[in-house]
RNA sequence: GGCCCCGUAGCUCAGCGGAUAGAGCAACUGCCUUCUAAGCAGUGGGUCGCAGGUUCGAUUCCUGCCGGGGUCACCA
């Protein structure tokens, strides 16, 4: 069903057309004057531009021709040649009550849905993910929700990162500290214990240190390095002791990703195109693309015209190993001949734009990509109250799971707070049922997430943002919380009407500003996603679903709904409360924000 | 030094060619015997970093400068 703004646009557009003029002028957008009027185009600005006319009068011939419908209230010309636009309460009534019932809230889907890969998360062997993987992971699934509702085909891949040189780095830690263990004995060919031979804590100490050894000893590194191209090249001992980290890492990892309620289609990491990149760098070097270069092999990237000079990509270091860039263009390779995929998107920091604008360059370059457009979706970083990248006290990364738990304790004392002001007593949790119990820690989980999600996608994907979760975890402005109860709100108004025999039933009639207000905004639904979608941008939505809820929080302090006595009026409005339920809910969903049962 | 991102209200951030630049927080004023008042209505608060340019019109586009962050071939 096409929205307000497209009906209108239609109308405009027609109205260009018959003065002889492009019909992409008529294009007409909520006003930015809501004071004035609700619609608005500007199109007879550039149109008279263009033609060497008076905008006013243009305007005014545009005009004319919008006021011949009867659906439009008012058509007036503001200031150089604005075009203000009413719509009378009848047709906008008739409009949104066609929404009714409508469980994707007049979204259409695609008219050509695609095939879209989604590459999020991006979590490594041997690290747990901190603070700062969660923006990838909560704006990558927001993007996965969104593609998805749109209907294109989604893929998201976690593309783990599990065959670069820390994997040497931690097979030469480790035999150091365990030089004993079969893995080690290039005699013993397997095979090997099921059981691995460290946890993820112990994968979690050994790495900084490994990291830090080489750093410090060149011939160190040059170990790690070594180990690293005898795995690559299938050394069975330390083949099963990497699966042993894989396995132990992937756990760690999962317990994170259910904490987050999010998903992935594919686990495929790095080393899952490990057999890929042989064939590809011969194929590479055979079309003369990927030449010798101070002993490594690249890719030359630089294009006519450009202001920056970008070294070249690497696609083979001069010891024969494989590096970041080599895997990520055979991934590409990968997914191309799995999936064929119109759009990959790779939700990773903006500090890797140059290394992704490399690698799409030789993607391109090398007519790798198929039909696919690659795009680095970068975001800023996650920072403490100093403005400085996250950090816990001692000066560690914070702890991803660590962080969710910290945002739960805030929302179960946040909650308590909202029961006290309430003026309801809360129990102590001793003195609590097993059920009530469960189900205050499910609200709890449910508010905490809601809490660091919003909190996290409400900013544009580019700006850093400081995290204070004393904040995010209020029921009060713009935050997570506040639109779960805005929602609960509306769904406990609906519950007391059905108690009392009252149902939702034709909008038929708007009669106050607060009607008009939410059901202008309801509508405006359909474009807030689709635009969050096209600029890969949650936060419109976001901006919107606030929206939604306050101009909710107008209707319901200006109105006594379920004790209205004018009983069409009463079923209009129950059913604008069951669409905005609808809305929030569909709204907070695509952002991976549950709303709980009751607060 | 080259390049990329950012600089908007006291604070945290939207907006990015159009009318009087917005929101939340903080401050102040009203409104709870009626569907959940952590809500609603309202007030105050800004040379949109600075200087030029393009345009009928610039916070938005271009150039230069200042300030913050990042990055500059064999780590990811």
């Amino acid at each position: 069903m096409a929205t307000l703004t497209q009906i209108l646009t239609t109308l405009a557009a027609d109205a260009f057309k018959a003065e002889g003029l492009d019909p992409a002028y008529g294009t007409v957008t909520t006003s930015d004057r809501p004071d004035l009027a609700q619609f608005q185009c500007n199109g007879a600005l550039p149109a008279a531009k263009a033609q060497k006319q008076n905008p006013k009068a243009l305007a005014e011939k545009i005009a004319a021709r919008l006021k011949a419908d009867p659906r439009l209230a008012k058509v007036e010309i503001a200031g150089p040649g604005f075009i203000n636009m009413d719509l009378t309460d009848e047709a906008l009534a008739a409009h949104i009550d066609k929404l009714r019932d409508d469980p994707r809230c007049g979204v259409p889907t695609r008219a050509t849905p695609q095939t879209v890969i989604i590459d999020f998360g991006g979590p490594n062997i041997a690290k747990t993910m901190h603070a700062g993987h969660l923006r990838s992971l909560v704006i990558g699934d927001a993007l996965q929700r969104l593609h998805r509702f749109m209907g294109d085909k989604v893929i998201s891949d976690v593309h783990f990162g599990d065959w670069g040189l820390q994997m040497g780095q931690l097979i030469t830690e480790l035999k150091r500290e365990q030089p004993n263990l079969p893995y080690f004995d290039e005699a013993n060919k397997g095979p090997y214990p099921n059981q691995s031979p460290v946890t993820m804590e112990d994968l979690e100490r050994i790495y900084p240190k490994a990291s830090a050894a080489c750093k410090a000893d060149p011939e160190r590194l040059d170990e790690a390095r070594k180990a690293t191209a005898e795995l690559q090249a299938g050394r069975p001992g330390y083949r099963a002791l990497w699966e042993h980290f894989r396995g132990v890492s992937f756990a760690g990892v999962r317990r994170e990703f259910d904490a987050l309620d999010i998903s992935f289609d594919w686990w495929k990491g790095e080393s899952d195109v490990d057999k890929l990149v042989a064939p590809m760098v011969d194929d590479l070097k055979r079309r003369g693309l990927a030449v010798e270069s101070q002993g490594a092999l690249v890719i030359h990237i630089a294009e006519e015209g450009d202001k920056r000079e970008l070294p070249p990509l690497i696609v083979q270091k001069s010891d024969g190993a494989a590096l970041y860039e080599t895997t990520d263009l055979a991934t590409i390779v990968d997914r191309v001949a799995k999936a064929d995929p119109d759009l990959m998107l790779y939700v990773v920091g903006q500090p890797q734009h140059d290394h992704f604008e490399k690698v799409f360059r030789g993607a391109r370059k090398a007519g790798l990509a198929g039909k696919a457009t690659l795009e680095h979706i970068g975001f800023g970083t996650v920072n403490g109250p100093d403005g400085k990248p996250f950090r816990t006290r001692a000066g560690g990364t914070v702890k991803l799971f660590d962080l969710i738990e910290q945002a739960k304790q805030e929302a179960r004392k946040a909650l308590r707070e909202l029961a006290i002001a309430r003026g309801e007593n809360p129990p102590e949790e001793r003195d609590m049922s097993p059920e009530a119990l469960a189900e205050g820690e499910e609200i709890a989980r449910q508010v905490g997430l809601a809490a660091i999600k919003f909190a996290d996608l409400q900013n544009h994907r580019l700006t850093n943002y400081v995290f204070d979760l004393a904040r995010f975890t209020k029921f009060e402005g713009e935050t997570g919380p506040y639109l779960q109860y805005a929602a609960v709100r509306c769904k406990s108004l609906q519950l007391k009407a059905v108690q009392m025999g009252h149902w939702p039933d034709a909008i038929s009639r708007i009669e106050s500003d607060a009607d008009r207000n939410l059901a202008l905004t309801l509508d405006r639904l359909p474009g807030a996603i689709d635009q969050a979608t096209a600029k890969r941008a949650p936060n419109v939505l976001c901006s919107y679903v606030f929206e939604l809820a306050q101009a909710f929080s107008r209707f319901w302090a200006a109105h006594n709904i379920v004790n209205e006595r004018d009983e069409e009026l009463r079923g209009a409005r129950l059913s604008l409360c069951a669409l905005t339920f609808t809305a929030l809910t569909r709204s907070l969903s695509l952002l991976g924000i549950e709303v709980p049962e009751r607060m």
